[in-house]
DNA sequence: TAATATTGAAACGCAACGTAGCGTTTTATA
DNA sequence: TATAAAACGCTACGTTGCGTTTCAATATTA
């Protein structure tokens, strides 16, 4: 996107000029209309030219944000990615785990980030700056989220030592865009659970069980 | 596709008539400039009239074959796949295991498989007729691929009971595919080694490593 | 009020889509 | 050899959506 943070009208915390905030209500309207249309009729019929129409907003507006269809889908995603909270701590990792599995699961088989990121994801492998603020983003974001899980779980003795974040978010959440991707396996809670008892032998100091 | 055969002339097995053997010719020659296409500027810049255009095979005839570009694609895709040998067994199932692994990352980092699957991906996602196909060749070929290496590791007492194939693929490939697709980290054999160094105490009957 | 920023409206050229109709070439059959 | 059947080539067509451009209208700020 070219402008990462027009939409909450400037930098944090800087005070918004009446401009900005015009900016911002135009760019609310785009983004909440492009939403509903994601979820009508899905990615790939997703057209600027509709946006426009339903949003009253005119085309070239939005060609002034948007460099292209992906671009404003990628922005709605981020857009909706900001309302999910962080995990919160748990007793022992094993539960951590599952929390972290099962809300990725549930956000892409029962929310509209399934079906934006199965739209999405020939684009950002493909489009080098679609790639980069997708990763810049949401991947260094699960990342840092594993890293914080990991160091907590090595400190109380529960997991081995010198597990690779990056290595643990690929188990953990390569087996679920798998299945929504290519394999069309379900994607339920009970996969999430196999998914996590089957790798936390794979993780625990004390492989036990 | 619409017809999964045509290209070897009909159903193996039957002889083939004149006319299937015209429709094979016409077939490989669609089948190998969409290839070349693909391999020099990509799958989002290959389109139905270019393919038409290099190989002297009629926009129409194209079409009679192929309902639409993406069809194309994963016709290209499934013929690619028939020139991958199946895997040679080996000793011990670790070894097994990270030649299966390294065959994929292999295949997805140094030909044009991995191109088109990142191309393909969003398509195999969103159209159900694709998907099906996808499902019923690739997908399933691989699921056996690891069931009989997964019946075999058991039988050998390497491997605990119970092993859910369908799992154990989602393992061994998800974290493959969430890296050409989403991650963007690199794709060599070092990361196959550590996977299946990751992967295999969560697999082995005797976790001692 | 004057200057500036943002938006709207309309029109444009372009590429590719997918379809249709019809004639031509190749193969099979009587 | 005549004829049918299958596969293919060619051309033209209407449609969609792209991304750009130009200019007018509106809203904000000084």
């Amino acid at each position: 996107m070219q402008k990462a943070d027009a939409a909450d009208g400037g930098p944090a915390g800087a005070t918004a000029s009446g401009h900005q905030k015009r900016r911002a209500r135009t760019e609310r309207v785009v983004l909440d209309t492009t939403r509903e249309l994601l979820a009508g009729s899905g990615f790939a019929s997703l057209t600027i030219e509709r946006v426009a129409e339903r949003s009253g907003v005119a085309k070239s507006t939005i060609y002034r944000r948007y460099r292209s269809r992906n671009d404003l889908a990628l922005a709605v995603l981020l857009d909706m990615l900001g309302d999910v909270s962080t995990l919160p701590y748990a007793k022992d990792t094993q539960t951590e785990l599952t929390r972290l599995v099962n809300r990725t699961v549930d956000l892409m088989s029962n929310s509209l980030l399934g079906r934006i990121m199965q739209g999405l994801v020939s684009e950002v492998a493909a489009d080098v700056e679609l790639a980069r603020t997708y990763r810049e983003t949401v991947v260094a974001k699960r990342v840092r989220e594993v890293t914080a899980l990991v160091e907590r779980g090595t400190a109380r003795g529960e997991l081995r030592e010198g597990l690779d974040p990056e290595l643990v978010t690929d188990l953990l959440l390569g087996p679920i865009y798998y299945r929504l991707f290519l394999s069309g396996e379900p994607l339920d809670e009970a996969f999430g659970q196999s998914l996590v008892a089957a790798l936390y032998p794979a993780f625990a100091k004390d492989p036990q069980g």
